[in-house]
RNA sequence: GCGGGUGUGGUGGAACUGGUAGACACGCUAGAUUUAGGAUCUAGUGCCGAGAGGCGUGGGGGUUCGAGUCCCUUCACCCGCACCA
C-alpha cells in the first residue's frame, strides 16, 4: 500500500475500471425491489457547474446506498439538448447548434465521469435526437385528435430579446426567465396545450403527495389558483344582451351598486352610448398605451369611465351603471366584475372616487357598519342584511343559498375559476422539436400523418442573427404538400418549448431505445414512478408542473398507467459564494485576487453579499479546477458535508481543505494500522476489554446513525460528521495492539460507511485491506443491537433545572438507585444542603432534576 | 397585501418523542516537530468572570420540575404569488 493518498491517480484508475465493466447497467429484474433515482438532467451548456456537482453528488450517494441495500437501482443521465444558447452560439461563433451541442455533451460527459457518478450510461439520451423527439411529435398528434392541443390567437408574452413567445410560467416579474429582459404583450396565433383541463386533478393530487416539500406544493397550488364561486348573468337594461360576471362572493350580490368591465371586454363597445363615446375611447386608448407591467403594479391608480348603459341585478331588479375599469383583467374570470363597494376594497375605492353608492349587505359580529362613515370595505364574515329573503343568514350559508336561487331562475350557476392558463408551447426558434403540422390553403392546419414522422429538424440552415425563426426562410423545409389533398402547402416553422422534452424524459429512460412507441409499457410499469427525484427549486412550478401534466396526458392516451411521476422530491439549495469586486474593474473571479488586492490594479477588493454562484458576478468555482487540486472525492465530500441538501450551501475554500485533510487522515488510518489489522480475525464479543467494548459500541452506533441519516432524511452532513467522530475515536484508541479484531472491524466500517460519499478512495482502501472484490458487490453494514448497549450510563444532575453534577450509574439501575446516586454527588449536595427538597424528577438514562425551595 | 420558509458561537452547521445547547468542521490561540510549509501532532476555544458562578438559541411574554424544541406576541431577512373579482 502506498504511504501517501494520491487522489488523482486512484480516481483515474477506478474510473477506467468502471468505464469498462459498466457496473451500474441495469435491466428489469423482478426478483429485486426496484429503485428509480433521478436527478434533473442538465442543459449541455459546455461545462458542469457547482450546482450540478451538488445535485449529482447528492443523487449518487442515494444511488450507491440503495444498491448496497440490495435494490435494483435505475440511475440514468441524459441531456436537455434543445434550447436557445445553442442558437446564440451559432450566431456568435458560426458553429452549428448540432455540432456545438454534441461537443458540449462530450465535454460534460467526461466531467461527470471524472466525478465518479454511478450512471447507467447505456440509457443516455439527448432530446435533440430525432429518435427522441419523434415520439414527442407522435404524442402531440394524439393530443390534437383529443383536442388537448390547439391553436388560437391570444394576447401572449413576447420576449423581444429571444424573439419568441413565452408561457406564463416563464415570465418572472414581467421579465423573460431566460434573458431577464422585459416581456411585452402581443396578439399572436399560437399553439397551446390544454393544461387547464387537468387543473382540478393537478390541484387535488397535491394533497396526496407527502413525498414532496410543502413549499413546492404550495407554489403549485398558488399557481393553479382555484377559486370557487359562481357566474351570474346581469341583463343589460333596454337590450337582450347579458353581462356574465364571476364572483367568489355571491352572498354580497344585493350590495352590487355598479358593474366594471375590462376595457377589452367584447361588450365594451356596444354598451357605450353615443354621448359617452368620446370619453370611453379616450379611456380605452389610455389603458392600452400603458404596458402590462405597469397596469398590474400595486400603485396603479384605479380609474374608470361610465359607458352610459345600465344593467339589472337579477336578485333585486336594481338598475346599476356599467363602467369600464382599468383594473379589470380580461384574462381572469369573465372579464366583468359586479362591484360591491361595501365588501371589496377595490370597488370601495372606485366608488368613493366616482361618488357611486355604497350598500352594506354583510354586518360583522358585534358592530354596525354605516355606508356613509366607512373608510374601507368590510371583507370579513358576518350576517346578511338588506338582502331580501336572505336577511339573517350567515354569509357562508348565504353563498350557497344565493347560488341555488340563481340556478333555479337560470340567472347563474356555481363555477370554479382557475388562475392557470393553457400552456403556450410554440416558439419562434430553430433549435427545437418541429411541430408536425402542415398548412394548406384549402384544408387549413393539417397534422402530419404518423407514418411521416419524424419531421426532422433540417441541418442545412443559415444563421444570420437577423431575427425570426431561421426555419421560416428555408424553402426546402417549408415547401411541402398537403397530406390531405396533395396541393402545395407550407410546414409549421415554430418549434416546441424545450420544457416539452423535459416533461417526459424520465419515462423514456425506462426504455430509451424502444422503437415502437414513446415508451415500452412493461418497462415503465416496472421502473416508474421515480422513487426519488432531485433538483433545483427553480423548477417548482414550470418543469415539475408540466411533467405532472404530461404524465396524465400519456396516461389518458393509454401509453402508461401512472398518475404521478415523482414519488419523492428533494429540492436542493443553491451553491453560494461571496461576491468580490474591485472599484475599478468590477466583479472579480477568485483567481483575479491576490491577498485581498485586485491583481490588475492593486486596489483593495470589496466583499459583497453571499449569492448564488453565477458567471455574471464571477463568484464561481470551476469543478475541473477543484478536481485537479483535490480530487473528485474531496469535491463530493465537501458539497455533502457543508450543509444539508435542502439548504443553500456556502462555498468555503478552507472547508474544502478540511475535507481533503479528512480523507488524508482516513488514508493514514488504514496505512498505519494495516500491520495490526492485516491478519486479524473476527471479533470475539465475549473477550473484550472495556475500552475495546466502548470502541465497538461506537462503531455500531455510527453504522446505525449513518444508515438512518442517509435513508430517510438525506442528512449527509451529520452522517459524515459521525464517521469523522469514529475516525477520531479510533485514532485515540489506546489498545490498538491488543485488540486487532476490534480495530479491523472499526477501520473497515469507516471505509464502508464512507463508500457512497467518496467511492474512489473507499474502493482503493478496501482493496488495500485485502479484498479482491469491489465494495459495490458487498452489502451495506447492519448494526448489532447488542453492541449498542452500554454497561454504565452518564446521568446529568440538575438542581432547579441547572446542571450541578454528573454521575455514572449502572445501565440497569432503578429510579431509586439513580436518585440516591444523584443526591450523593458532592457538588449537588452543596446546592441542596440546608434546603428543602420538594421534588426529585428522575428520567432514567437521562437526568435527575432536584427541585428545592 | 396573501402564502411559504429561515433566524443558534468569529464562520458553516449539530441537538431523538421537551431532558447536559454548540456534535462535526472551519477559523483562531499556545506548544511540539520540521530547512520550510497551505503537512502532521498535542492542548485550548459560546460570552462575562481570577474563581465560585452568572448569562446565553432574533426580541418580549407564557406553559412546565425543565423550553432552541410547545403556546401567544413582536422584529428582521429570504422565496413564491400579487388589482385574481
Amino acid at each position: 500500500m502506498q504511504e501517501r493518498y494520491n487522489p488523482l491517480e486512484i480516481e483515474k484508475a477506478w474510473q477506467e475500471r468502471w468505464s469498462s465493466s459498466q457496473p451500474w447497467k441495469v435491466s428489469e429484474d423482478h426478483d429485486k425491489p426496484k429503485y428509480y433515482l433521478l436527478e434533473m438532467f442538465p442543459y449541455p451548456s459546455g461545462r458542469i457547474h457547482m450546482g450540478h456537482v451538488r445535485n449529482y453528488s447528492i443523487g449518487d450517494v442515494v444511488a450507491r446506498f440503495k444498491r448496497l441495500q440490495g435494490f435494483n437501482v435505475l440511475h440514468p443521465m441524459g441531456w436537455d439538448a434543445f434550447g436557445m444558447p445553442a442558437e446564440n452560439a451559432a450566431i456568435q461563433h458560426g458553429t452549428h447548434p448540432a455540432v456545438w451541442t454534441r461537443e458540449n455533451i462530450a465535454n460534460m460527459r467526461t466531467q461527470l465521469k471524472r466525478m465518479g457518478f454511478s450512471y447507467d450510461w447505456d440509457r443516455e439520451l439527448a432530446t435533440c435526437d430525432a429518435d427522441y423527439y419523434r415520439w414527442e411529435q407522435l404524442i402531440f398528434l394524439k393530443m390534437l385528435e383529443k383536442g388537448l392541443a390547439y391553436k388560437k390567437s391570444a394576447a401572449v408574452n413576447w420576449c423581444p430579446e429571444c424573439e419568441t413567445v413565452l408561457a406564463n410560467e416563464q415570465v418572472e416579474e414581467e421579465c423573460c426567465w431566460r434573458c431577464d429582459n422585459k416581456v411585452v404583450q402581443k396578439e399572436l396565433d399560437q399553439w397551446f396545450f390544454k393544461i387547464t383541463h387537468y387543473a382540478e386533478e393537478l390541484l387535488d393530487e397535491t394533497d396526496r403527495m407527502p413525498g414532496w416539500p410543502e413549499s413546492v406544493l404550495t407554489m403549485q397550488r398558488n399557481w393553479i389558483g382555484r377559486s370557487t364561486g359562481c357566474e351570474i348573468d346581469f341583463s343589460v337594461y333596454g337590450s337582450k344582451q347579458k353581462i356574465r360576471v364571476f364572483t367568489t362572493r355571491p352572498d354580497t350580490l344585493f350590495g352590487a351598486t355598479f358593474m366594471s368591465l375590462a376595457p377589452e371586454h367584447p361588450l365594451a363597445k356596444s354598451l357605450t352610448t353615443s354621448d359617452h363615446l368620446r370619453e370611453v375611447e379616450a379611456f380605452v386608448s389610455k389603458v392600452q398605451s400603458v404596458d402590462h407591467a405597469q397596469r398590474t403594479s400595486d400603485d396603479y391608480e384605479k380609474e374608470g369611465v361610465f359607458t352610459g348603459s345600465y344593467c339589472i341585478n337579477p336578485v333585486n331588479g336594481a338598475k346599476i351603471p356599467v363602467y369600464l375599469g382599468n383594473f379589470v383583467l380580461m384574462g381572469y374570470g369573465t372579464g366583468a366584475v359586479m362591484a360591491v363597494p361595501a365588501h371589496d376594497q377595490r370597488d370601495f375605492e372606485f366608488a368613493r372616487k366616482y361618488e357611486l353608492p355604497v350598500q352594506v349587505v354583510i354586518q360583522p359580529e358585534g358592530e354596525t357598519l354605516e355606508a356613509a362613515s366607512m373608510t374601507e370595505a368590510w371583507v370579513g364574515q358576518g350576517r346578511m342584511v338588506n338582502s331580501g329573503v336572505f336577511d339573517g343568514l350567515d354569509n357562508e350559508t348565504g353563498k350557497i343559498k344565493v347560488t341555488e336561487f340563481l340556478e333555479n331562475r337560470g340567472a347563474g350557476e356555481s363555477s370554479i375559476n382557475y388562475r392557470i392558463r393553457d400552456w403556450l408551447v410554440s416558439r419562434q426558434r430553430y433549435w427545437g422539436t418541429p411541430i408536425p403540422v402542415i398548412y394548406c390553403d384549402d384544408c387549413g392546419a393539417v397534422p402530419v400523418p404518423e407514418q411521416d414522422l419524424p419531421v426532422e429538424l433540417p441541418t442545412d440552415i443559415e444563421f444570420s442573427g437577423a431575427g425570426g425563426s431561421p426555419l421560416a426562410g428555408l424553402e426546402s423545409f417549408v415547401n411541402t404538400h398537403c397530406p390531405k389533398c396533395g396541393k402545395a402547402a407550407r410546414r409549421e416553422t415554430d418549434t416546441f418549448d424545450t420544457f416539452v422534452e423535459s416533461s417526459w424524459y424520465f419515462m423514456r429512460y425506462a426504455s430509451p431505445k424502444f422503437n415502437l412507441a414513446p415508451v415500452d409499457r412493461e418497462a415503465v410499469n416496472y421502473w416508474l414512478p421515480v422513487d426519488q427525484y432531485i433538483g433545483g427549486v427553480e423548477h417548482a412550478v414550470m418543469h415539475l408542473l408540466y411533467a405532472r401534466f404530461w404524465t396524465k396526458i400519456m396516461r389518458d392516451l393509454g401509453m402508461v398507467s401512472l398518475d404521478e411521476p415523482f414519488e419523492n422530491l428533494l429540492t436542493q439549495g443553491m451553491v453560494c459564494m461571496e461576491t468580490k469586486s474591485c472599484p475599478k474593474h468590477g466583479w472579480l473571479y477568485p483567481e483575479e485576487i491576490d491577498n485581498g488586492l485586485c491583481s490588475r490594479c492593486q486596489n483593495t477588493v470589496v466583499s459583497g453579499r453571499n449569492e448564488k454562484m453565477s458567471k455574471s458576478k464571477k463568484n464561481v468555482i470551476d469543478p475541473d479546477g477543484l478536481i485537479n487540486r483535490f480530487g473528485a472525492d474531496t469535491a463530493r465530500l465537501f458539497t455533502l458535508f457543508a450543509s444539508p441538501p435542502e439548504k443553500d450551501l456556502e462555498w468555503n475554500e478552507q472547508g474544502v481543505e478540511g475535507c481533503s485533510r479528512f480523507l488524508n487522515r482516513v488514508w493514514r488510518l488504514v496505512y498505519e494500522n494495516l500491520p495490526i489489522i492485516k491478519d486479524a480475525d473476527q471479533v470475539n464479543v465475549e473477550q473484550l476489554l472495556p475500552a475495546a467494548r466502548e470502541l465497538r459500541r461506537q462503531v455500531h452506533r455510527t453504522i446505525k446513525k449513518v444508515t438512518e441519516d442517509i435513508d430517510g432524511s438525506f442528512h449527509f452532513n451529520t452522517a459524515i460528521a459521525a464517521v469523522m467522530e469514529l475516525v477520531n475515536s479510533i485514532s485515540a484508541f489506546p489498545d490498538k495492539q491488543s485488540a486487532p479484531e476490534v480495530m479491523r472491524e472499526a477501520v473497515e466500517s469507516v471505509v464502508r460507511l464512507l463508500s457512497p460519499f467518496v467511492p474512489h478512495i473507499a474502493e482503493e482502501l478496501w482493496q488495500n485491506l485485502g479484498y479482491d472484490d469491489s465494495l459495490e458487490h458487498s452489502r451495506w453494514l447492519v448494526w448489532d443491537e447488542n453492541a449498542l448497549s452500554a454497561e454504565t450510563l452518564l446521568i446529568v444532575v440538575q438542581v432547579n433545572g441547572k446542571v450541578r453534577g454528573k454521575v455514572t450509574v449502572p445501565a440497569d439501575a432503578d429510579k431509586g438507585a439513580i436518585e440516591a446516586a444523584a443526591l450523593a454527588d458532592a457538588n449537588v449536595a452543596r446546592f441542596t444542603e440546608g434546603k428543602n427538597v420538594r421534588k426529585v424528577i428522575v428520567v432514567p438514562g437521562r437526568l435527575v432534576n432536584v427541585v428545592i425551595g
